[in-house]
RNA sequence: GGAGGGGUACCGAAGCGGUCAAACGGGGCAGACUGUAAAUCUGUUGGCGCGGCCUUCGCAGGUUCGAAUCCUGCCCCCUCCA
């Protein structure tokens, strides 16, 4: 369906929307400028949004800026999801400490197609301009490249806080990621973006994207920048290599626990950047907490259900909270436990080596961390707390092997 | 092209002929306490049916009874000069 610009609200209502987990808009006044005249003339901002297909396993903190053009979306503005099928192959070296491994094309666009099916969970496929670069990169000649490159200095390159500190600290930075953050910009002249979307680490490539588009003779786009999400770990952003993710891919309850599972005082950027929650209902919680009458468990539960919602559906988020509350809140085993089919041949005398087991059923790496979980007491069996690391099991069908709080399987003699 | 510094386990960082599977810190994991929060405390953190054995200190050789440590070649990173 089409919605028709502007939306039934006031200019205020939409720009509080907009402004919602903005870190930082840049020029601030150009935004309300331009939100004034699209309202005028009735004519929607074209809203950018560039990703770069490198990863093959997308998580929350890659969904904060998509989240947003979302709300733009709903807004009625014509949003432009360009995948950075171009880009992806250089690298961008934003808010990074080392060089990007450079993709192959054609591993880039593998993660594209897994990338898109992502994030229309979200967007509304059909008014969502998609877009690759490598549309126009690659049919730019090595004369438009070079009139491209002498846009920039060295000297505002390096200015930049990610380099600068790679260059302090020893640590090498390729030539060619020099070139990103103009590939960028040209990308927001190409589609004439009047507004970019980004994390703050993309502030730079955003100004970069000004400074094109008056050269081309645009008006300059205005950058809405969300802070970078913090991980589970409430510490680090959120990335995999940190192992602090909570990943799209993750079944409802696994998505749950984890929520839950974040410090506290991440719930409130939680909550402001993955839910649609109003801002004021989070102030209350806030307000409730710090009053006492409100259980800090209970504001993040309902954000666990609120995520969870987002990402499958209201059942799927009850019933992640139903399993929560009965493995993990009373410690009993969960409903539904991977069952591990264990063969006469694996056993001798009906019994298997206990470290051996663990390992076949996943529960763990290798038979020397086994070793160490069992000394450690962080191993049960139907409850019982397994104390030997040698022990030889006399395998039950049915039994249920268990390693630390959450990691389960149940034993299934075949 | 010249001079110098450096590559150690998940990360940072000691070690510089045996006592080194490698100090210390961070992170991770397990346990206690809890609300799968924070803070704190304890243990653990290459593999192997494990009081022993095997493979690790950029890569490949060599010296030695013995090498992360010494020598040679190679690869990679950084700084300064050009």
């Amino acid at each position: 369906m089409e919605l028709s610009y502007p939306p039934a609200i006031s200019i205020e209502e939409e720009l509080a929307i907009i402004r919602r987990g903005a870190e930082d808009i840049f020029p601030e006044g150009e935004l309300e400028e331009k939100v004034r005249r699209a309202r005028k003339e009735g004519r929607p901002l074209r809203v950018k949004l560039g990703i770069d297909p490198t990863a093959s396993e997308l998580h929350l903190g890659h969904m904060i800026p998509i989240f947003k053009l979302k709300q733009f979306q709903d807004l009625g503005h014509h949003v432009i999801l360009i995948i950075g099928d171009y880009t992806a192959t250089v690298g961008d070296p934003s808010g990074r400490n080392k060089a990007r491994p450079q993709l192959s094309h054609q591993q880039v666009l593998e993660y594209a197609k897994h990338y898109e099916d992502q994030v229309f969970r979200i967007l509304d496929r059909e008014r969502t301009e998609v877009v690759r670069n490598g549309d126009w990169f690659s049919r730019m000649s090595f004369a438009d490249v070079i009139r491209l490159l002498s846009q920039m200095t060295l000297a505002r390159m390096i200015e930049r806080e990610d380099f600068a500190n790679r260059f302090r600290e020893q640590s090498p930075i390729g030539l060619h990621e020099l070139v990103y953050p103009l590939m960028q910009g040209y990308d927001s002249c190409m589609v004439r973006a009047d507004i970019e979307l980004g994390g703050t680490d993309q502030k730079f490539n955003i100004l970069v994207g000004r400074d094109l588009q008056r050269e081309f003779g645009m008006e300059p786009q205005v950058g809405v920048c969300n802070p970078v999400l913090i991980g589970i770990d409430g510490r680090e952003k959120m990335s995999k290599s940190l192992g602090n993710t909570i990943a799209l891919v993750d079944p409802p309850h696994e998505m749950y626990g984890k929520t839950m599972s974040i410090p506290d005082h991440l719930m409130w950027m939680y909550y402001e950047l993955i839910t649609e929650v109003p801002l004021q209902e989070i102030a209350q919680m806030r307000e409730g907490i710090e009053r006492g009458d409100l259980h800090p468990k209970e504001a993040k539960m309902r954000l666990a259900r609120e995520i969870v919602t987002r990402f499958y559906d209201e059942q799927k988020a009850r019933e992640a909270e139903a399993h929560f509350e009965r493995v993990i809140a009373a410690g009993e085993i969960p409903e539904e436990v991977p069952e591990h089919p264990l063969s006469a041949s694996s056993l001798s005398g009906g019994r298997i080596w206990i470290a051996k087991l663990l390992v076949d059923a996943g529960l763990a790496p290798s038979t020397s961390e086994a070793r160490r979980l069992i000394a450690q007491g962080g191993v049960k069996i139907d409850g019982e707390t397994v104390r030997d690391p040698s022990l030889d099991w006399e395998a039950r069908d049915g039994a249920v092997v268990q390693v630390g709080k959450r990691k389960f399987a149940r034993i299934q003699l075949v």
